[in-house]
DNA sequence: CTTGACCTTCCCATCATGGGAAGCTTGAAG
DNA sequence: CTTCAAGCTTCCCATGATGGGAAGGTCAAG
């Protein structure tokens, strides 16, 4: 398989298929007598993984750490569970922190006319000390 | 003021406050013979607006039309509302985003014993075409 | 054998923030 | 007055994940 068939296959572009190997993500690929990299069903595999992956939020260094626990046959579960406490530790923080963005917009956002004349709540609001 | 005691004053750091005005958000401030910055406390008060804005999530380039709404006198409030509104709708969102993942995420940790064994519902999850 | 689609590498951009170097200025203490 | 630290200046580089685009090589179908 070429780049372009891989990343159809894993839904992760060729773009993203490159950087993967140039950090040490996953491993570098054969190459054709011309220079293509060649992808196997097991490579493909492995970016399936990574996506899966990212699409639930972990970060590239997490995916490192989540490809080796897969690949180690003798991996505790505990160590992967850990890693997902830990990353649903992260969303929780995150998703309040904006819950309360949100909160304090709203807020704003209640006492403005929302009208042609000038006066602004929300402006004040910010602008306060 | 120098650029140290804005930002004491302001809670934003000399390295932003330089950014910001490189990228055109604050103005220019006067120089010192010694080319040193300096503040008046109405720059300071900008500062502050910024800062304010930061913590409310929004992007620089928002805090740009949220400046020039506030310079000007002459705004309907309505344009200040609905520039809320959006970064509210963002950040709903964003919201929505990270709890189905942290969702998924419980679903497949909920599964995995988190012990010695290898077995783990969470890699064979993230492995599943 | 040409053409278009694909591949290669390399550099640059995003967004907000920070680290750090090299060199100049200021203010306080000796 | 000199000296020394602290603070200022500009400039370059890094982060993290992704993408755009250029210049040039390769492959397959017509």
């Amino acid at each position: 398989m070429n780049i372009g068939q891989a990343a159809a296959a894993s839904q992760v572009s060729p773009k993203m298929i490159r950087h993967y190997e140039d950090i040490g993500l996953v491993q570098r690929p054969k190459r054709t007598p011309s220079n293509y990299r060649t992808y196997s069903d097991n490579d493909v595999h492995v970016l399936r993984f990574v996506r899966a992956a990212r699409d639930l939020g972990f970060s590239l260094k997490q995916i490192g750490e989540l490809l080796s626990l897969w690949r180690d046959r003798r991996r505790p579960s505990r160590k992967v569970k850990a890693l997902v406490a830990q990353h649903i530790g992260e969303l929780e923080r995150r998703i309040a922190e904006m819950q309360a963005m949100k909160a304090a917009l709203e807020h704003l956002s209640h006492h403005c006319h929302g009208d042609e004349r000038p006066e602004c709540p929300i402006l004040d609001g910010l602008a306060r000390p």
